[in-house]
DNA sequence: TGCAGCATGTAACCTGTTACATGATTAG
DNA sequence: CTAATCATGTAACAGGTTACATGCTGCA
């Protein structure tokens, strides 16, 4: 059984937000438009024919709503396939790629986490974010040192940038591995 | 005179290697492969035709080493039309577009100020970067209030993330002004 | 009546990915 | 001699951008 993948970020956005509500193209462009996702494209070339790709592999159904008029709504549900494929994505293991070229993947993968993956995957999720993280902190240092008599002022500037960044995520991972540890008790 | 646009990141960040010291294409990919500038595409695929395009826009002039041979190593100079470019680009206002969909190309271009911009510019680059990020975070602050209470744990969590992500930007930017500041004293 | 917002889509173009191709030079 | 590295490139394909196109609905 091959699931045919996500294949883009955009993608993935799209088919999250569908797993948390069921909703046509304009609502997932007026999402992409008015609220904090602004970092994802809204554009009509862009979402429609990302809802037909999602809509091929299986991992959504559109059903016609006002089927009269001759510009109908379609509201596009998350199927079972769908569902496996969004579960599969999220659970894959973190790897130093992630880190290096999808670091801002990351936060749209954790924000999807809630009902699809048990509490224990998020928390090992967050685990392996930090290790990961400090890893690659220990390499850039290391980069750092040789580096520092030849870089200028603005180069290694930016590149204290990219570290504090990522320094972030890992003060992040942790915090939030904590305020899912007191969740515990609540229930 | 209309300056024909730097028309990528990569292309940004290869212009901008070359502005720093002339090399080759083969160099533009081992920086991309092997240093912190790994989140750059060091694939052939994406290099050359970038190289090639920068060249017909007169940025920068290959002269080729070892005519002879059948492979030629071809070394790119930036020319007076290139670093004109690259100025006008790096002194662009920042924008809050900047910030919401472009954060990852502000250190880029920070990264190559050095000998390009009056360290005056510099400063109120820095400067731009702080209030927008600012303003842009008490819009962001409302949201929040506005729809905590029907956010899931992991998408308040991932919306946390954004903001922390954001103040470390302005940190950065505090901080590096700061030391500007200071070796205005060693000169 | 006219304008803003609802709602979906297509087409040309551009950039980057993946995979392939070529051949020289150097170190073991 | 052979493997790794130097060194440059092309071609098919995929996804996003920009701009265009269509027509309905509700409100002032």
């Amino acid at each position: 059984m091959t699931i045919r993948n996500i294949d883009s970020t955009l993608s993935l956005a799209i088919l999250g937000r569908i797993s948390m509500h069921p909703m046509s193209g304009y609502d997932v462009r007026k999402v992409f438009l008015s609220t904090a996702w602004k970092t994802f494209s809204s554009s009509p070339g862009a979402i429609y024919p990302a809802l037909k790709r999602l809509e091929t592999a299986g991992f959504i159904k559109g059903t016609v709503e006002k089927k009269d008029t001759l510009r109908p709504r379609k509201i596009y549900l998350l199927t079972e396939k769908g569902r496996e494929a969004l579960v599969e994505y999220l659970s894959r293991p973190l790897t130093r790629e992630d880190i290096i070229w999808r670091l801002d993947i990351i936060s749209l993968r954790f924000a999807f986490m809630d009902k699809l993956l048990e509490k224990e995957r998020i928390f090992s999720f967050l685990q392996k974010l930090g290790t990961e993280i400090d890893s690659y902190l220990r390499i850039l240092a290391e980069e750092n040192m040789r580096l520092k008599k030849n870089m200028s002022f603005c180069g290694w500037a930016a590149f204290q940038l990219g570290v504090e960044n990522l320094k972030t995520y890992a003060r992040w991972a942790k915090r939030i591995q904590n305020e899912l540890g007191k969740e515990e008790g609540d229930k």
